[in-house]
DNA sequence: TAGATTGTTAATCGATTAACAATC
DNA sequence: TAGATTGTTAATCGATTAACAATC
């Protein structure tokens, strides 16, 4: 397994290759990419050696080529299907991300709630009542799954997507879920990165005094 | 400057002492801590003794004092005062997580929108027009915003944000920005986040066959 | 005291960087 | 060729872990 980080810079490089792309670009530099993201070239380089990247002592890096590489290993040649549980405000502003996603080859196929009123299955991401869920997830193979239900019922629809065997969860819940061997957590919580600034900033604010 | 991996491990001590001190504990011993949070018990004793929290040969640490030193370093002691921009679907996730950041010493003050149907001033948390956003940060003396525009107007934002001399700001944008000597930048990118569990997935399933 | 835990030092591990030979 | 860049090896750096003396 790669290091969590080389894994967050291999979505830098995309973004900036794309960008640069969009520009007109065709080949880079590790130097130049080195220098945009505030990194160094031998990072670059290295990261790109890791990934099998390869470029050439002429011309550096062909940008095309890289980007169809790093699709490849983010698996975005097939589209790969999640279901969202929680169709409240933070989980209606991650389905309006809808098109974004898919361009990245990640498609919400369905949302849940316990909420009737929120049911709606004619629209064009059903939002699908949660006694459906465990049903929804084996007939349609859905790996991957987005928790955006309010803290007091995280811990009985973790309990589901588990007995569901789904593979992967992005929660937004603050209950601190660990990763197992059958299933794999990415816990996204809003209040820890708001502290984790605040840390930062005023760390820095005492540095001076040193 | 503690490396960010160090201060992520703080916020989950502080999350799970907070458990503990629920569950009627007055002690515990960092071979404990390590098993819930899954990390060694040389790696607690270490974290505490950088951040100076100290403990006893006989009882272990004693949760109370922890959570105030804890609290302490965090800076929860003074409220922060913070603004968001873009009162979307995820801004206003964001503002419905109120009272949860007060009890963080975290407050949301201020809301902005281009949107003039969306402005409230009469609101908890009112939201004002977009034009008053730089007197409103120099009058209340804000150092932090949250940013949950869409990707259109975010570098216009964060170029207000940076005249205004905000210190430290929390991105959902997709605009990747970086942290200058004045302003810390925290970017969540939750299509990130997402492609980042997708590939964590399929590398563990890959993994039989290394 | 005997046993157990902290605090800290030394050892290990892994990630980043520097350097440079190979290559275009 | 001369100059510049990649790919890779060795050196460095920093973070984690292991070990254990000090302490209760």
């Amino acid at each position: 397994m790669d290091s969590q980080d080389r894994i967050r810079r291999l979505l830098n490089y995309k973004n900036l290759l794309y960008q640069l792309q969009n520009l007109g670009f065709i080949k880079v530099f590790s130097d130049n990419i080195a220098d945009a993201l505030g990194i160094s070239a031998s990072l670059v380089r290295k990261d790109f050696a890791i990934f099998n990247i390869a470029g050439s002592q002429k011309g550096g890096y062909h940008i095309p080529s890289i980007l169809l590489k790093i699709h490849d290993i983010l698996g975005k040649n097939e589209i790969q299907k999640i279901v969202l549980i929680g169709a409240g405000r933070l989980g209606s502003a991650l389905l309006n991300y809808g098109q974004i996603l898919i361009d990245e080859g990640i498609k919400i196929v369905a949302a849940f709630d316990i909420d009737p009123g929120k049911l709606d299955e004619k629209a064009a991401v059903p939002i699908l009542s949660m006694n459906s869920l465990a049903n929804f997830i084996s007939e349609n193979d859905i790996h991957f799954a987005i928790v955006t239900v309010p803290e007091s019922s995280a811990r009985q629809v973790m309990d589901i997507l588990k007995a569901a065997k789904i593979q992967g969860v992005l929660n937004f819940t603050s209950l601190k879920v660990k990763s197992t061997d059958a299933t794999i957590i990415n816990n996204v919580n809003i209040e820890h990165e708001l502290a984790r600034l605040i840390y930062m900033v005023r760390q820095k604010n005492r540095e001076p005094d040193d």
